[in-house]
DNA sequence: CTGAAAGCGCTTACAG
DNA sequence: CTGAAAGCGCTTACAG
């Protein structure tokens, strides 16, 4: 009746300790229903008394399942990506799933190649998609075609019935861009994201829209194109800052971006905010290890990627679709920002935090 | 003979394609002998063309493994871990194991429990262990328990006949140190790592053995604990630069206090590098994105956590147990140090990088 | 509310 | 060098 000593507890094991049988515990441990009270809890008991734990291969063989999530990514920051690992291995816990993360590489037919080689080596039973994977139509085309139930953690341009958790990239950049007014910046350099992003054209939109709002015209020579990494911003404002004309303010399309604006502004010796104040997004840890701290647009990217991987979860379960989850973010306003040398008369906003949802 | 569209090919549809025995089938996949070269070929064209992928359920509860490997780590700074993530995985896909990586919650008995819970859950075949949890005596006793096998990546200062791949901390912050003491620097501030990680007091060890190598006396007072976070950096910073007799340089015991220290220069408005030298450990992406970049050791992190996992394969393929790997590692020299002010006249090193085996 | 049988897709152990 | 049989530890599908 009892297991031998120093191997693992299995499910026969259990059942034959409660005097059921093993469709029974497999019952109780799925909580299916049809099980009396007092089985289950006798069950439960043996369980743990055997520290009975179901093995992953067997339940994934039988079951036609593999339990695993796989979640891809392709080359953001560590601090962002460790921010989503960490959001989608709490709801994978809580689902007993395992995740699996994978980071792509090569660029449009190598990465379908290698994502298909993912899910085949795997057989997982669904995938996380951030950005900009999520926005490759070619991937996504090919994900429907395998019939890959997933997720997408972007915003998204084209419509796919796929659920998604996003933020407000448009209206974030819109009151970022209106903060900045607000503390009397109206030359406001701007520092576009990775072309591939969708999210940067709608942070460009944002920044458009609220120069327009105040009437304010945007010189094309204060716009420049950047790659969301830290050399590219650096580079960007090397160039915004040695005009003839120099903006006031830089609003980058993100945090890594932001503190290359501020190494730049060292080696120009520009004070910063005194006479140049700078944004970023995102709110990474980047945003409070640099001098001066950042002023930043928090992005609650660990409850994206919680978000997302419920909704994958869900749909696993019901068959269903759920509906896109659209998430808060919020300004945070440091030192990087100051009101601009003509406007040093008007007060500062006494603002350390502006909640917002999308 | 031919499978159905749209399902997954399996041995079986292989071995009839083949016109062989699944076990032949099984044989080529797993690369055992006694296969004839031709049957071989044959069998590879098929898998190739039915684009078969073996079940790695079905694999998994066949051979009573599980084809998973775990890695567990605390509470490390993001550039650090994500490269260890990429190391371990990217030598884990060469070998047909899975990655799970699992962040360890609370600490002591608690640490056990959650990391036995994965191991329980999973049923792993490995563990990559990664410090401070490799160097506790706890959690190794309780995995040798259950004959768990593993790997650490870490410095280790008790015996214990599992691999580890590690690299000279005490070494190349004795390097770190004669660098500094080579640039005219006498009063040198050093910011201890978290006291958990063995690593902090080798570290510590190596700067005290160069300071005394060059006769210098070590004021307690220029000694501050710090916990391997920015802020603790920060804040050992304004101590040391708040005495009567500052130091001219502070060695901090990674890259996020040495982050840290820079921030209480500019607080204090202190020039970095021409009135203060700062030195870190680790070189990650944080020396990079600072002003002025940080003078640094750069560690082999991915490369270790590469070996490690390698040693762990290794192991679980001959049953035996592999030898431990040490890398080298070397200084990166950048901005944020100079000749001492009282030494300005002494040429400065013209040394970029100097590469040490430990 | 409960259970006996079949089977998931491989590897192991053995036979030839 | 090759294969037929048994079995890994669960869930599915069905019966009662």
């Amino acid at each position: 009746m009892t297991k031998p000593p120093n191997r693992r507890a299995k499910i026969n094991d259990v059942a034959l300790a409660a005097g059921v049988a093993i469709k029974t515990v497999s019952r109780v441990l799925n909580n299916e229903p049809n099980v009396r009270e007092e089985t289950r809890t006798r069950v439960l008991e043996i369980v743990k008394k055997l520290n009975y734990h179901p093995s992953l291969s067997a339940r994934s063989l039988a079951g036609r399942r593999s339990y695993l999530i796989g979640l891809i990514y392709e080359n953001p920051s560590a601090n962002y990506i460790v921010d989503v690992l960490h959001g989608a291995r709490a709801r994978c816990r809580e689902g007993r799933f395992q995740l699996l993360s994978h980071q792509v590489i090569g660029r449009s037919d190598e990465l379908e190649r290698d994502v298909l080689g993912l899910v085949d080596q795997t057989h997982l039973d669904g995938l996380i998609v951030t950005a900009p994977l999520s926005e490759s139509v070619e991937l996504i085309k090919t994900l429907d075609r395998r019939a890959i139930p997933f997720v997408r953690i972007a915003p998204n341009e084209f419509e796919h019935e796929s659920p998604y958790a996003d933020m407000d990239d448009e209206g974030a950049a819109r009151e970022m861009t209106e903060y900045l007014i607000g503390l009397g910046h109206r030359r406001i350099g701007f520092i576009i994201g990775h072309p591939d992003h969708i999210a940067s054209s709608q942070r460009l939109r944002g920044f458009k829209a609220a120069m327009a709002a105040h009437g304010l015209e945007i010189e094309q020579e204060l716009v420049k194109q950047g790659y969301f990494v830290f050399e590219s911003g650096l580079e960007a404002a090397r160039e915004l800052l040695s005009t003839s004309a120099p903006p006031t303010a830089i609003f980058a399309s993100n945090d890594d971006m932001a503190a290359g604006v501020l190494m730049a502004a060292h080696e120009l010796d520009i004070d910063v905010p005194a006479d140049l104040s700078v944004a970023g997004f995102d709110d990474t840890y980047i945003a409070r290890t640099v001098w001066p701290r950042l002023t930043t647009v928090h992005q609650p990217t660990y409850d994206l990627a919680y978000t997302a991987t419920n909704l994958l979860l869900e749909m696993l379960e019901t068959g269903e679709i759920p509906k896109p989850a659209r998430l808060a973010h919020r300004l945070v306003c440091r030192e990087s920002t100051a009101p601009a040398r003509s406007a040093k008369s008007t007060a500062r906003p006494k603002i350390e935090s502006v909640a917002n949802q999308g």
